[in-house]
DNA sequence: CTCGACTATATCAACTCAGATATAGTTTTC
DNA sequence: GAAAACTATATCTGAGTTGATATAGTCGAG
């Protein structure tokens, strides 16, 4: 339910192209929210359609012709009335950590290989985003915030992987 | 694409119904993943086609009658499967931050609320999850972290939100 | 004894999302 | 000058996800 907004925020600022827009959500927001160019084409349709966005073709300068997207006055109250509604809860899906709630069921050393692929997995993920270039006003805090996600469930796996035995979760312990 | 693995997982210590994999997952994994009813059961009919879990119906003892799945060796073996490969980069959505992103398009005592209403959903959620009773094995694990990326936001949140001005994000600094 | 809550299965419509494919002009590279 | 890479729009299929609704038996409260 967020893209449509996305696409409002990043046009808030500029008038862009859906395919500008596609580059610009996967080189800045990004962590925070991402989509495909063929979700971004029909979301526009939609947008325009409530009246939310105008379009303006313009002749091919150069390439094919494009479409230019344009905020309405209502599109900027649309996203006003998002941005100042409360958050729903963080959506609870991480295919990393689902692997983890499952590990009981391997044998220890299986156990600390998951564990070593989860962890190269967020290195990985936190280094592509230290690497990119920051971008510009809040883009950027969002981005800090997603980068200290990531962080925190390094640091959390790598205590975990510390541990003396992998043999049984919650450090051994079993005060039920 | 995770949802069957869960269900295998949650499957592989003692067989349950659709019914009560439903209220597991919400009690046990939510944070890591979640599903609705009405997704687990089209779920269960198709590890049951590919042959990874039976079902035995049992005969009503209390309440209506109960579709008991028990995972197959085919089920435990497509299960380890996937525990052993590698996870896909996190997934690029949270409502939350997606709103942090603009923040841009509003005034500063307006940026300071929506950081307030973003506080406040994050700290709700974490105290349902430390209030909830901690699950077994594993399961206890993959739920601290996720309760170490919440507080990992709320950290970086309340950073912000303590900054002397919103007036301009990155603390001020305009150096491009 | 009726009402509401709980257990339990199941389906449907609508929407979101991912990946592939098609088309076509322009610019860059060898 | 041909091939490859880039800009740009668009559609389609299939899978994932949500929320609503239907059915029906049991149990406890009033």
């Amino acid at each position: 339910m967020s893209l449509p907004h996305v696409l409002l925020g990043l046009l808030a600022t500029h008038p862009r192209t859906g395919y500008d827009l596609a580059r610009v959500i996967e080189e800045e927001v990004e962590p925070v929210w991402k989509a495909e160019i063929s979700q971004i084409y029909p979301a526009l349709a939609r947008l325009r359609r409530e009246g939310h966005v105008v379009l303006r073709v313009l002749g091919p300068r150069r390439g094919p012709h494009r479409n230019l997207y344009r905020v309405t006055a209502a599109g900027r109250r649309e996203l006003r009335r998002w941005l100042l509604e409360a958050p729903p809860t963080p959506r609870g899906r991480d295919d990393g950590l689902a692997r983890i709630a499952f590990l009981d069921v391997l044998e220890v050393p299986e156990r600390r290989q998951v564990l070593r692929g989860y962890e190269k997995t967020v290195a990985d993920e936190i280094a592509r985003l230290r690497s990119a270039p920051p971008p510009d006003g809040f883009r950027r805090e969002a981005r800090e915030a997603a980068v200290e996600k990531l962080e925190a469930v390094r640091r959390w796996s790598r205590t975990l992987s510390g541990r003396p035995s992998l043999a049984s979760p919650s450090g051994g312990g079993k005060k039920k």
